[in-house]
DNA sequence: TTAAGGGTGATTTTT
DNA sequence: TCACCCTTAA
């Protein structure tokens, strides 16, 4: 490898790798070529003499990470690759965790709770069955805990009834999190946190580890994130932050940008590198982009620019109503295919502020037989019923799963409560096995009461015998028998009938368990292929073991030829040749409910998701506006955002505009007239 | 009184 | 699309 970095970096980006020798904070601009700079900064600090798993790079989803190391692969070769600290923060902070959660009182095989567990805990806890309370709770809670509060100084902070109620759940959720020896997300970037605080060998020991530190999307980082980063990185303060504060979208979730603010006070010798080159637009949407962020205060100044030409002007759609939108949606999309400027159909974007603006475009591409996709919508595997038998499943493969362990033996309910799963999980804790191991303990007695017992080895007796006849039953219809049987074993379908007041939602939740027994049953085997040929057998068991990997191939359903309709939020970090931006009127964008003051943070915010919507675009870009839309039985007036007349579209190039290029000629022969007039001043 | 069916309104989402 | 509310009919 040469030592230094491939000539075509510019200067923007070749300063942000070089710089070494302290803090870096890279303002990088949409389409700027980010991933390149952490990528080659990574293969520098090798160069530089840093060893693969002393450099940790930091994003936020597992998607992101695992392109960062594919990139990363291409540039220092799949050796030092895979020695990368290249993880999400909470994929570090279980790393953390697993190795010095003893240090907290954590064992070492704690559960991770996803948003769906905590859920149940909740409504547990809290002793409701409504879900929409209980989510407003885990929304409250976890929004504290980003903050870094805890349930007593959540208490304190809260500032009506509800958040009283919330913080009053909250202690009672946290103490049961500690006895079933689980964590939730939050939790993993907050007990690390509090690890390295409160315990100085153990920073010293991880910042002896993690000796450079790069972060991706700085922006989206909050408070707490801030305060783990700010002690791995300890007093060298090596790292680099990599966002761009206009790409802020994140807030309500707790993302602050107080964060991107503070840096320069918390390291004064903060090095701030604005990457403001484009690789990705024409001219005529940066000179858009540009136009709508100006209207937001700015933390580091920064302007995108390209060298490609101007393009094509950007398109304002007026529309009569959402049917109208979608059909010129299909329109646009069928003239741009035929003028050949879009080979193929994932080549556009359809992008809007809310889920369910997806449904009226869906409705049109599919009349006009144009093959799409909805990204975000959540899929058949995220489903509660599904979950509950794949806990099941999992639980089969592998019964030191604990999350499983706590769902199976919750769903359906079968007199085993909180107070008892709390005593087998200090008792699992205690003895440092899991859960399932703990239950047939001889000591256990000791801790719980006889019947508590009983009910215990009734499910454990069970759940062996129905990993037994799994092992044994092998091809499709054996399969279904079991599952069947099991499911009638379980009580299932009585469990949702009873928890379910909707009759209708109950039995549609049952059609889906029985179309996944179906399909597991098929993955058995036994079953004639295309040749003739029986396709092999495989035992239940095989197949729950194979589940989850399964499971990940059936959410690729891209590599297709289709149209991406997608969320304004989820289409950050993506790019397309044509993007339309829908719905852009006051009230959905900016987005606005009745009676509410919008705070200029709020409409700031409002202002980057707009800023981000027209920075994917490649080549074209549509933004369509509602003259008219249905309210009720009546159609009222649309009134087109504000971010509209802010992109300026008649102003800049002088192309689009022939008044304007009428104006800037005569002011240019008025100009060269006053210079002849005065020859050389 | 109850079930069924239409109409309506909807922030944004990862771990 | 999906959940919820209100109307309507038996």
């Amino acid at each position: 490898m040469s030592s230094s970095p491939p000539a075509s970096l510019n200067p923007a980006q070749l300063e942000a790798v070089h710089h070494l020798s302290g803090p870096c904070l890279v303002i990088a601009g949409a389409g700027s070529g980010k991933t390149r700079v952490i990528t080659t900064k990574i293969a520098r600090l090798l160069e530089g003499g840093y060893l693969p798993r002393q450099i940790a790079a930091i994003t936020f989803t597992n998607k992101a990470a695992q392109e960062m190391r594919e990139r990363a692969k291409s540039l220092v070769g799949p050796k030092a690759a895979k020695d990368l600290a290249i993880s999400t923060f909470h994929s570090l902070g279980v790393r953390l965790l697993r190795e010095e959660g003893s240090r907290l009182g954590l064992k070492e095989q704690f559960s991770i709770l996803d948003s769906d567990d905590v859920l149940s805990v909740l409504k547990d806890a809290g002793g409701t069955t409504d879900i929409n309370t209980a989510r407003q709770w885990q929304w409250t809670i976890s929004l504290w805990k980003n903050q870094g509060l805890n349930a007593a100084q959540a208490a304190a902070a809260a500032k009506n009834d509800n958040e009283r109620a919330a913080a009053a759940v909250m202690t009672r959720y946290q103490e049961r999190l500690a006895a079933y020896q689980a964590v939730d997300f939050d939790d993993l970037i907050q007990l690390p946190l509090k690890l390295l605080t409160t315990d100085a060998e153990a920073r010293a020991k991880w910042q002896d580890k993690l000796r450079y530190v790069l972060v991706d999307e700085y922006q989206d980082t909050n408070a707490v994130q801030y305060e783990l980063l700010k002690s791995l990185v300890g007093d060298r303060g090596m790292f680099t932050a990599v966002g761009d504060d206009d790409q802020s979208i994140y807030g309500w979730r707790g993302a602050t940008i107080e964060n991107l603010k503070r840096l320069p006070s918390d390291y004064p010798l903060l090095k701030v590198i604005p990457l403001e080159q484009n690789y990705r637009s024409t001219g005529a949407i940066l000179r858009a982009a540009n136009n709508v962020i100006a209207g937001n205060p700015k933390i580091y100044e920064k302007k995108l620019w390209s060298e490609y030409g101007d393009g094509e002007p950007i398109a304002l759609l007026e529309c009569d109503g959402e049917e109208h939108e979608a059909e010129r949606a299909v329109a646009r999309i069928n003239a741009l295919r035929a003028e050949g400027k879009a080979p193929n159909y994932s080549d556009f974007a359809i992008l809007y502020r809310a889920n369910h603006q997806a449904r009226i475009f869906e409705q049109a591409l599919r009349r006009a037989q144009i093959p799409y996709k909805v990204s975000g919508g959540q899929s058949f595997f995220d489903r509660a019923e599904i979950k509950d038998l794949c806990a099941w499943l999992r639980l089969l493969v592998n019964q030191d799963d604990d999350p499983a362990f706590l769902r199976a033996v919750s769903t359906p309910k079968r007199g085993i409560g909180h107070q008892t799963l709390g005593s087998l999980g200090e008792f699992a804790a205690k003895w440092k096995c899991s859960m399932f191991e703990a239950l047939f303990a001889e000591s256990l007695s000791s801790a719980l009461s006889t019947r508590a017992i009983g009910s215990l080895h009734e499910f454990g007796r069970y759940v062996n015998d129905l990993e037994y006849r799994a092992r044994h039953a092998e091809g499709h219809e054996a399969a279904r028998t079991l599952l069947m049987e099991w499911l009638l074993d379980i009580g299932y379908e009585q469990h949702l009938t009873d928890s379910e007041e909707n009759e209708k939602v109950a039995a549609a939740r049952w059609s889906n368990v029985i179309d996944f027994i179906d399909w597991i049953a098929k993955r058995c085997g036994g079953l004639p292929e295309d040749g003739g040929q029986e396709s092999e057998k495989q035992t239940v068991l095989q197949v729950a073991q194979t589940i989850s990997i399964i499971l990940s191939i059936a959410e690729r359903g891209d590599e297709q030829d289709q149209v991406t309709l997608t969320t304004l939020h989820a289409s950050k970090g993506l790019e397309w040749p044509h993007v339309l931006l829908a719905g852009v009127n006051e009230g959905l964008l900016p987005f606005k409910v009745e009676d509410d003051d919008m705070t200029p943070e709020r409409l700031q915010e409002e202002r980057r998701l707009m800023y981000v919507g027209i920075t994917r675009a490649r080549q074209t870009l549509a933004v369509s506006t509602l003259r008219r839309r249905k309210k009720g039985r009546e159609t009222i007036a649309g009134i087109p955002s504000r971010f509209i007349a802010e992109m300026k579209l008649h102003e800049g190039s002088g192309r689009e505009d022939p008044r304007e290029k009428l104006k800037r000629m005569r002011a240019e022969l008025a100009a060269q007239a006053a210079a002849r007039a005065t020859p050389n001043g």
